[in-house]
Parts: C-alpha cells; sequence; structure tokens
RNA sequence: GGCGGGUUGCCCGAGUGGCCAAAGGGAGCGGACUGUAAAUCCGUCGCGCAAGCUUCCCAGGUUCGAAUCCUGGACCCGCCA
C-alpha cells in the first residue's frame, strides 16, 4: 500500500477540525517542504496526552517530508492562555523556565532531531520575547490588532460574560502567540501552524498578523478536541491527569488508562494515538463491533500508545501484570517473581506485621481510600477485595494463610484499582 | 474615585439567626449487569467506630446560639467618572 497523502492521511485519522484554506495548504505541501509549527504552553512539569497528540501531528508530517518545529511557550507560559472559565494564577519565573526544559526533553524523542533537511527543531518563545519592550510590542504587533476582533475569540468573550472577567494580561496572550508565528516565518519560513481546535482563535490571529505585516496568506490547522462518547473530557481518570512523565502516571496506570477506552471511541483514539496502518486499525474496528467482548482493539491502543511514550519493556511489564492482577488464574499461583514484578507495577506501601493492620488501614494505607471513614464505606458496600475475594467486614484482618508468598497481599478497590501491601516482620 | 452587586462543599447552586455538616443538580466513588466498555438501576459522597470535631473568602464582634447580623480587610463583577 502506498503512502497517502498528509492529509488524506489526517482526514482518515479525524485529526482535520478546520483549516484556513484546504486547497492551497495541499499546494503548498505538494509544492515542497513546509516548515510548520505547534507549539505548547509549560503549565505543568509534565506533557499530557492532549499535547502528545500536537506532537504526533507534527511527526506526522514530519514522516511526510516536512519540517516540524516544536516550541515550548517560555514567554507564553508566563501569561497564561485565556481558559474560558477562569483566570490562570501566575507561575514563578523559574518554575516556568524549569517546566520549559522537561518538555523540551519530553518531547525529542517523538521527532527526528537528526540532521537531513527536514530535521526538527525546538524553540522557546521567550527568545524573541524577552528582549522586547513594551513599546516596540505594542507598535510592532499590538498596533496590528483590533480590539473588537480580539474580544470576539471564544475564550475571551466567554470570560467577559463570566463574573470573574479577564486580565489585561490574558487579553493580551494572543498578540503573543500571533507573534511567534511571525517570528517563525521570518526565521524559519514556517508557513502552517497546528494546534487543537480550542486553539483556533489563536492560530487565526497568527496567520492574520503575518498577513498585515508581511503580506502573505499562511495556514493554520486545527485537530479536534478529543473527548469521550458523552463529549465530555478525555485523559482524565479518578488520580487526575494521564501524564507522560512515569513519575506522575505510571507506565502501568498510563497502560490501564488506554485498555479502560470505551468500545465507541477505540477506533478513534487507534486513529488519533497509533502510527497503526489504516487497514490495521480497520481490521481492529472491525473486531471491536463484532466481538467486543475481547477487547482487541483496546489491547492493541494500550500496546501502541504506551510503548510509544514509556517503551517496549514498559509495555511487557503492564501486560503481565495486567494479566495477573485482571487474569482469571488465581493470585496464589503466581510465582513469586510474577507476583513481585507485578506489585511493583501497581502502587504499594510496606507495613509491620506487628501493626495487625485491619483492612480499613490497609486501603488507607496504600492509597486506596481517601480516608478511613471511605474505607469502612468500601467494605459495606461490597467493593473491597484481598487476593480477589470480597472482604466482607470492617474489621478483618489478614491471617498468615492470607499471604501471598509469605509477604504480600493484593488490595482492591471496586474493580480496577489495585494496590499492594507488603506485610514485614516475622 | 463614586454607586451597586457578589464570594457556600470538586463544580454549579439553594439557604438570610436555631429544625444546617448545610436543599437540589452535575462530576466522582461502590454495587448489580457485562467484557478492565457504554447505557441503566441502586447506594454513597467533610473528618471520626463513636461521643464529637472542623467547615459556608479572611480577622474580629453581637448573641444562649451565626453560613445567615455588625465592624474591618481581601478578592471578583457591573454601571458611572
Amino acid at each position: 500500500m502506498t503512502e497517502p497523502h498528509i492529509l488524506d492521511d489526517l482526514a482518515w485519522r479525524g485529526l482535520i477540525a478546520q483549516t484556513t484554506d484546504l486547497d492551497a495548504l495541499r499546494r503548498d505541501l505538494d509544492a515542497g517542504m513546509v516548515t510548520l509549527y505547534s507549539g505548547i504552553d509549560p503549565t505543568a512539569p509534565s506533557a499530557h496526552i492532549g499535547h502528545l497528540l500536537q506532537w504526533l501531528t507534527l511527526a506526522r508530517f514530519q514522516r511526510a517530508g516536512h519540517r516540524p518545529i516544536a516550541l515550548v511557550g517560555g514567554a507564553t507560559g508566563l501569561i497564561g492562555d485565556p481558559k474560558p472559565t477562569s483566570e490562570r494564577t501566575l507561575n514563578d519565573r523559574d518554575v516556568v523556565a524549569g517546566w520549559v526544559d522537561k518538555l523540551g526533553a519530553q518531547l525529542r524523542p517523538f521527532l527526528d532531531f537528526s540532521g537531513g533537511d527536514n530535521a526538527a527543531l525546538l524553540v522557546n518563545n521567550l527568545d524573541w520575547t524577552e528582549g522586547l519592550s513594551a513599546l516596540d510590542f505594542l507598535r510592532d504587533v499590538g498596533k496590528h490588532f483590533r480590539v473588537g476582533r480580539m474580544l470576539a475569540k471564544e475564550a475571551v468573550s466567554r470570560r467577559m460574560e463570566s463574573d470573574e472577567g479577564i486580565s489585561y494580561a490574558e487579553f493580551s496572550y494572543q498578540l503573543l502567540q500571533s507573534y511567534d508565528f511571525l517570528e517563525l516565518f521570518r526565521r524559519y519560513g514556517c508557513t502552517l501552524q497546528t494546534g487543537g481546535s480550542d486553539q483556533w482563535g489563536n492560530l487565526t490571529a497568527g496567520t492574520d498578523l503575518v498577513h498585515r505585516v508581511e503580506g502573505r496568506s499562511l495556514h493554520a490547522l486545527g485537530t479536534p478536541l478529543i473527548t469521550k462518547a458523552d463529549g465530555t473530557k478525555f485523559g482524565k481518570t479518578e488520580s487526575g491527569t494521564v501524564w507522560l512523565d512515569r513519575e506522575l502516571t505510571s507506565p502501568y496506570a498510563f497502560y490501564q488508562f488506554w485498555i479502560q477506552a470505551e468500545d465507541a471511541m477505540v477506533g478513534t483514539y487507534l486513529r488519533a494515538f497509533t502510527w497503526l496502518s489504516h487497514d490495521e486499525i480497520t481490521e481492529l474496528e472491525r473486531l471491536t463491533e463484532e466481538m467486543p467482548q475481547a477487547r482487541e482493539a483496546q489491547r492493541a491502543l494500550a500496546r501502541s500508545v504506551t510503548g510509544m511514550v514509556h517503551g517496549e519493556v514498559e509495555v511487557e511489564r503492564a501486560e503481565a501484570a495486567s494479566r495477573a492482577l485482571f487474569g482469571r488464574g488465581e493470585l496464589a499461583q503466581l510465582d513469586a517473581g510474577t507476583l513481585a514484578a507485578a506489585i511493583a507495577e501497581i502502587p504499594s506501601y510496606t507495613t509491620a506485621r506487628d501493626e495487625k493492620p485491619t483492612i480499613v488501614d490497609l486501603l488507607v494505607g496504600s492509597g486506596l481510600s481517601a480516608s478511613r471513614g471511605a474505607a469502612r464505606r468500601t467494605v459495606a458496600e461490597g467493593g473491597a477485595y484481598v487476593n480477589n475475594t470480597k472482604v466482607e467486614t470492617e474489621d478483618w484482618e489478614p491471617a498468615d494463610g492470607d499471604l501471598l508468598h509469605g509477604r504480600w497481599l493484593v488490595l482492591r478497590r471496586g474493580k480496577r484499582n489495585a494496590a499492594g501491601v507488603e506485610l514485614a516482620g516475622a
């Protein structure tokens, strides 16, 4: 099968929500190498899977022969993109700078920086805004913006209508981001900006600015906001955002997030987040339709994305742990090595046998329950398990016979949340 | 600068002296069903085994008693200048 055109591939993957001028973009892409960019702001010490989608989109263009620029917003991160809901809290400069470094390191594996005409670039918009004086900024950038249009932007107008309003700083955000596009056009001949469709206002503000200043019509491409089937936020679990940083979201938890994907959306996720071919994905979608309980598509999705972010070794570990914890086999029959490996993947803690912990102690100690009251509730609701056996009473204590290989317990709250406990001391 | 309105639990939002640990909705969590899916139904949802403790922007005060009243402060919004 020959490679489809990059735009056709993106369209097939459901990654094109809106574009400035699709035909013009196609002509430019066909005429030769296009330099494009996508930026993310450092608002946390790690990127999450929404950012991953943007980086993957850049990577898809790069594989099609174009040159990606990954921007990390060291400057824009100091101001804050207006959220429709509320004003952001300003972060300290050195904190933001630290996050810029982390995000930069985190994105490197997804793009090819190793030479060639279309080697990727990593840039920080603080490099060209830090030295800019307020007067220059207002004259060179601000003068080209009409407040009426700025107010019309979705996020701004929503905020204007809210009780909280919007600060001048956040209101100015779109000028900063627009200036990035202008600067990247001048420095690198960058002619396309991609981003989430929630960034559409900022993307077009950029093309407008370049048009005014340079007389060139550049391109913008917005990827759709990925949601769950009911339209609610994607990328959250009980414990919060799904991060790429393994310290914040363990590879096992990352794998579990994907394997729990809804049937109705697993195809969408496969298309957007994996490098699997059209044929492979079509086949997985067919399997989901015909034998959903086999969860082949979810498995392929989890394997693929986890592999991309954390590597194949982590995939193997996560799969092995998942088999052990969710499999049909008795936990007691697992050998010590397999069990230890599985427990290493899930949250776990060690407590002393002398403590005589009850099920409530164990649930709280392992972090599975937020408070003793919550732990009791879980037991009362029938949601507490030790070694896959339901615990019926609050004052249950592990007997020696309950310890797997003489020291471990596998706790579970509900169907999906597992934790390990090691009981130390003879 | 003037005048008016506002700040309640994760979110929205009722509550204007006791019946308020605080209605209702959403989200979340657990169960049933199933497939580590969705939908649906049921339950639950400050901390504590309990007695009780700590909450309704912050600090004081009035009162037997305050989320509710008073004083001061912070922050937000609107209109006018």
